[in-house]
DNA sequence: AGGCCGATCCTCT
DNA sequence: GAGGATCGGCCTA
């Protein structure tokens, strides 16, 4: 599910306007289902009260506070019972992308890099808080947050080690547009591309 | 009840 | 490249 998220839009309706943008970068976690262990992920230990929404029904919101300050957004993948995940890295701003560089602080022309590379980034952009925002549709038409397909064609995706994470470190689940200026990170993608056709 | 640490970001060197 | 901010959640006693 990851690089087939890589391209789509996340859409947040608000008072002050539609905030948007295009997803460049994802990772995926593995549920404790799942054949490859995943330590990292935040249900590898079984259910808990944080992580509930990640063993509900798929499509739903995922959102955890992170050092006291930062929200990070999941989509849960994985039919109810089970509990994989894919987090949202980075997104390429594209709609009300002055309100975007200000919720983050920034001026109202800030540079598409600035706004949403990285997860709390993307949070803080788009507005989005675990109160507010946990567990929220993300495939109903009438929920505030939606993941949306305008069309746009999605040809080539790169895959590389996860970052910022100590446990499975090694494990190639976190995908991204190559070349792509939106994506968090210093790595290089190169040599690491395949062609999705 | 207490302690440790994180799917981060920003600043400074 | 290194370190601090800052607090909720989960583990241990």
């Amino acid at each position: 599910m990851a690089p087939l998220l890589l391209g789509k839009l996340l859409v947040h309706r608000t008072p002050a306007g539609i905030l948007a943008g295009r997803i460049v970068e994802a990772e995926a976690y593995l549920g404790p289902h799942h054949p490859t262990p995943d330590p990292a992920a935040h249900s590898h230990r079984g259910p808990t009260p944080r992580n509930e929404v990640l063993f509900g029904p798929p499509g739903h919101a995922y959102v955890y506070s992170i050092y006291g300050r930062y929200f990070c957004m999941n989509v849960n993948c994985e039919p109810e019972g089970m509990a994989g995940g894919v987090l949202f890295r980075a997104l390429d701003p594209v709609a009300g992308i002055p309100q975007m560089a200000r919720n983050r602080g920034l001026s109202a022309n800030a540079p598409h890099p600035a706004i949403a590379s990285g997860p709390g980034r993307l949070c803080e952009a788009l507005g989005l808080t675990r109160a507010r925002h946990n567990g929220l549709d993300l495939l109903d038409p009438a929920s505030p947050l939606q993941l949306r397909d305008d069309g746009f064609s999605v040809s080539e995706v790169c895959v590389t080690e996860r970052i910022g994470i100590r446990q499975a470190a090694d494990l190639p689940l976190r995908f991204a547009l190559p070349g792509h200026g939106c994506v968090s990170g210093r790595k290089s993608l190169t040599g690491n591309c395949v062609s999705l056709v």
